[in-house]
DNA sequence: CGTTTTTGACCCGCGC
DNA sequence: GCGCGGGTCAAAAACG
């Protein structure tokens, strides 16, 4: 098994269609600097197709594009005025031609005339202090607009530093009481806690890590990867990146404190975050970029479709595993269960998609109360609730569980509308097409005001998030919905991106380098091999590898 | 032939 | 202590 994977990691990597993803998340970005953000963009690396988009026209077609900050920006009028700006330099948007129509205004009355009989000095002067009090006005504004856009770059400025003062309080809070909220996601690579915890053969992670450790007694990488099962809940302080050296001198460190950690580490095994996701997908198996070979299949109580179990096989010794079962009580309905966070490099599929999801996921974690606190502004989970206040209705927290779970119920509409405002509907239904440099669809975006938390992942304190969110927007699930039924791949790039929310895997994937950089990735024989690009892009297979659909199928049709 | 999947066995925690 | 259920291992089979 393991032996294997070095041998694996040698194969060559496809990367061809990943560039063409960080365009399209490039050119996403930059439509984000406008405040306004096209549902559309960064589509592609959820494994949406435009050409299916313009096909279906139906019912995906209904949302094309979202103003994810119409909200707040109607709750602030400096933000109209700074799109008033744009409008200016060109724009065509209908709230931004407070400038223009003043111009127009004036020269539109000295076009017209007035009647001829009046015609004179008199009226010449008053239309010349109209235009030098629409001028004066326009100067006013522009000034306005300047400073509205310092403010907002000082407000960017203190809400960056809130998230990472944040973090690092969060950090140092599971320092000082690791038992007590272990699961509470630490945020950055976990090698060092793993390294830490694995001198410690005696405390009760073997439940994770004893299997792996018996079998590869001979150390390896797969200190890490036991490490990395460890390391989910354990507290960190180590930067991203930190290379084995400096990992087995934590280690060292980490001895002499053999005791204590071993007792945090106790509450470690029955603590690790799980996200489950369930969505409706014909596809045996949903793929997210990663590479996954199953180790094993169970039946399950109550449930007459088995279990299959696989491991990430993306990176040497990558801890992430997942659980795939069909509901037994709707069997059209797919559930995917993930657990612990890479060690490596996120397919730019499922890259982007934790950008945006884990602000799901944060907001989820920061619970109902956190969000609608106005001392919460700037928090990501507080401005994903902004744009996304229907987002409980799907997904819901249990620390109930021996894991901590986060499930998405992607196989609903939320019923009704709830308090669903004008404004957001509105935003919801905006005209497509004002940034087509942001092509493909993607049903959820992130503000770039939060896109820049998405890789600290801001999670507040774990408290169960029950948010009775009082807007819907069923139409966006049946976005959603239209999107797990055409691409199952969104469905796993989802789970994937909580996953690396909770787990920490997102700000991993972004911060650490791939292991094997010459190869962690396709070492399918088939050559497929599942691949990130391949997967999200392949238009044909949902990204499934043959191989792996065969084995799912068997997963959910044998014995 | 190398790699992945299958599948029975095993381990472990938990509840009774 | 025992049984149950979840999770994992690893030899054998299957696949390309």
């Amino acid at each position: 098994m393991e032996p294997r994977l070095p041998m694996q990691q040698q194969r060559h990597r496809r990367r061809g269609d990943d560039e063409g993803y960080e365009e399209e998340a490039s050119a996403a970005a930059a439509a984000m600097e406008h405040g306004s953000f096209s549902l559309r963009a960064g589509a592609a690396a959820f494994g949406w197709r435009q050409h299916d988009e313009e096909k279906g026209g139906g019912r995906r077609g209904e949302i094309k594009e979202v103003d994810f900050f119409l909200a707040s920006r109607d709750a602030g009028a400096g933000r109209r005025q700074d799109e008033g700006l744009c409008g200016m330099r060109g724009g065509g948007r209908e709230d931004v031609n407070i400038g223009l129509d003043l111009l127009t205004t004036t020269t539109g009355a000295a076009a017209d005339g007035p009647p001829a009989a009046i015609v004179g000095e008199e009226e010449t002067a008053k239309n010349h202090k109209m235009e030098v009090t629409s001028t004066a006005v326009e100067a006013d504004l522009r000034r306005v607009v300047e400073e509205n856009r310092r403010l907002r770059g000082m407000l960017d400025e203190l809400t960056r530093s809130y998230s990472a003062l944040y973090h690092q309080l969060l950090q140092v809070t599971q320092q000082q009481q690791p038992h007590r909220h272990p699961d509470h996601l630490t945020m950055n690579n976990n090698r060092s806690s793993l390294t830490q915890t694995l001198p410690n053969p005696s405390t009760t992670t073997q439940q994770y890590l004893k299997p792996r450790a018996s079998s590869t007694a001979a150390g390896e990488d797969d200190d890490n990867e036991a490490g990395g099962v460890g390391g989910d809940a354990s507290p960190s302080l180590s930067n991203a990146g930190g290379d084995r050296r400096m990992a087995l001198d934590e280690t060292a460190t980490a001895r002499e404190n053999n005791r204590e950690q071993a007792a945090a580490a106790d509450q470690l095994p029955c603590r690790k975050p799980r996200v489950s996701v369930r969505a409706r997908s014909e596809a045996p198996m949903i793929s997210d970029g990663c590479q996954w070979r199953k180790y094993g299949q169970k039946m399950a109580k109550g449930n007459p479709c088995p279990r299959a179990y696989y491991r990430c096989t993306m990176a040497v010794g990558c801890p992430v595993r997942k659980q795939v079962q069909r509901c037994a009580e709707d069997k059209t309905v797919l559930i995917t269960t993930y657990e612990g966070n890479h060690n490596h490099q996120l397919p730019p599929a499922a890259t982007t998609m934790a950008n945006t999801t884990s602000a799901a996921a944060a907001m989820l974690l920061s619970g109902p109360a956190a969000s609608r606190d106005g001392a919460m502004l700037g928090h990501p989970a507080a401005m994903f609730h902004q744009s996304f206040p229907y987002a409980s209705t799907m997904a819901t927290l249990s620390a109930s569980a021996p894991f901590p779970t986060i499930t998405l119920d992607l196989t609903q509409t939320p019923a009704g509308t709830g308090g669903g405002t004008a404004d957001l509907l509105h935003a919801l239904h905006r005209p497509p097409a004002i940034y087509p440099a942001a092509a493909p669809a993607m049903p959820f975006a992130v503000p770039p005001q939060l896109a820049m938390y998405l890789p600290q992942r801001a999670a507040p304190a774990m408290l169960p998030a029950e948010a009775g969110m009082g807007a819907r927007q069923p139409s966006v699930m049946e976005t959603v919905t239209a999107a797990l039924a055409a691409d199952p791949n969104f469905t796993t790039a989802l789970a994937a991106a909580i996953s690396s929310v909770v787990a920490g895997g997102a700000h991993q994937a972004l911060s650490t380098t791939p292991r094997g950089s010459g190869g962690g990735g396709a070492r399918d024989s088939n050559g497929n091999g599942n691949n990130p690009a391949a997967a999200s892009a392949a238009p044909a297979t949902s990204g499934s590898p043959p191989r792996l659909a065969t084995q799912s199928c068997s997963t959910t049709s044998t014995t």
